[in-house]
Parts: C-alpha cells; sequence; structure tokens
DNA sequence: ACAACATATGAATATAACATCATATGAAAT
DNA sequence: ATTTCATATGATGTTATATTCATATGTTGT
C-alpha cells in the first residue's frame, strides 16, 4: 500500500503490539527492556515497532549510557486517545465482539 | 491480529480506500456510486470498505429509495482529522518520503 | 412478472504487514 | 582488548488484510 504519512500514523495506533507500546509509556518514559517487560514481547519485536513510532513522532528517544529512553509524544497521543475512547464508549460497546 | 474495537477504529484510517472515503464524504453526505466516482475505484470495493467503517460507526447510513446516503459522524472525524493533521504538519515534512 | 438500476456479498487471490531468529552494533566496565 | 549488557538490524517465513470478480439481493418502474 502506498505509504503517507497518514496511513503510516494510523498503522501504528492499529497494531496491537504498538499499542502496548503506546499504552505502555503513557505514565512515564522507560528504556526498551522495561518496555518489553511491560508489553511482554522480546526485545527484538519491541525494537522493531519501536522504531516505526519514532518514525512517526509518536514517540521520542534520548540516549542515556547504553539504555535508550523512549518516552510519549503525548501532545498528539493523549488527545487522540481520548478522542477514541470517547468514540468507543459511545458506539462500540460490541464492535469487537463480531469480527469484521 | 486480535480484533479490538481500537485496532479496527484506527486500521479503517490507516487504509488508503476508506480513508479516501472519509475524505470524500467531508462536504456532504453521499451514495455508493456517487462515492466510487469520486474516488475512482469500483463498486464493489467501495461497499466492502463502506462497511468496515459503518461497523465502525465512523459512517452512517440511511436508506433513500433504491440508494444508500452514507454520511460521516463527525464529531468523532473531524476532530482526528484535526488533530493528526497539526502533528503531520509539525513533525512530519519526511515523513513519507523514506518508507519504513 | 420483468427489466433496470443500485448496492451487497462470498470466495479466491494478491498484497501488505508482522513476527521471528540469528546476528550485528554500540557503550560501559574490567 | 575483551567481556557484558542494551539495543538494533536484516532476511525470511507467516499471518492479516485488501482487492477482485462473479453473482446475489433489493428496489423501483413498466
Amino acid at each position: 500500500m502506498k505509504s503517507t504519512s497518514y496511513h503510516n500514523f494510523f498503522l501504528n495506533f492499529a497494531n496491537t503490539t504498538r499499542f502496548a507500546i503506546i499504552m505502555s509509556l503513557i505514565d512515564k518514559p522507560l528504556n526498551v527492556t522495561e518496555i518489553s517487560e511491560k508489553i511482554g514481547e522480546e526485545q527484538s519485536k519491541t525494537s522493531h515497532n519501536l522504531k516505526k513510532l519514532e518514525h512517526c513522532h509518536i514517540i521520542e528517544m534520548k540516549k542515556k549510557g547504553k539504555q535508550r529512553i523512549y518516552s510519549l509524544n503525548a501532545e498528539t497521543v493523549i488527545p487522540v486517545l481520548n478522542l477514541i475512547e470517547k468514540h468507543i464508549k459511545n458506539h462500540c460497546k460490541k464492535c469487537d465482539k463480531h469480527e469484521i
């Protein structure tokens, strides 16, 4: 599929692993190992997905010794999550009950 | 992948065909044939994708004779689009230049 | 009842996205 | 310089998702 900014952005939220990463960073920044443990996925998978999130500026990274600390771009992410949460509460009581 | 409300919701925006449908409905409601012509896709493809959008309540449908008129759930969609547009303008000058 | 139009559906195929595994890189400590 | 820890990367196989095509359904008008 053609890769656009919009496409990539939403794909990050659609993917369950990356969505879990986003959620894991809501409270505070974490390094890769901590994220992996928190979401229960292996390091390599986490790294691959962190890269995609960073590419879209959904998260930011800063180095600290041999660690890399990832943090959420809260300015965008939190409002988006709030909107969707509200939408799902209003409309999607049973949206995920039956596959589509 | 496990199907959740979040997952399905964002997948709709990530897909370029469905994103085009959403955009086609911003001005005013349209029937299936009109949407198909506006986005330049064939009727069957449009229908399949309309179904997914409707399933997530991103669009709504009302019948009018043999036509089905689809309209946007503007309450959710417009704010989401605005947030992402702003994010992309701020951060993604070159996000879609290189694949990921 | 039949034709014409509008739209939906199912199944098969094609494509895109994802996970995995093995390995590489990089940074600190010894 | 070598080991260890933290993380990234590339290639391959797998799975999820999308498109396509043929056909079905439903609605209106004759």
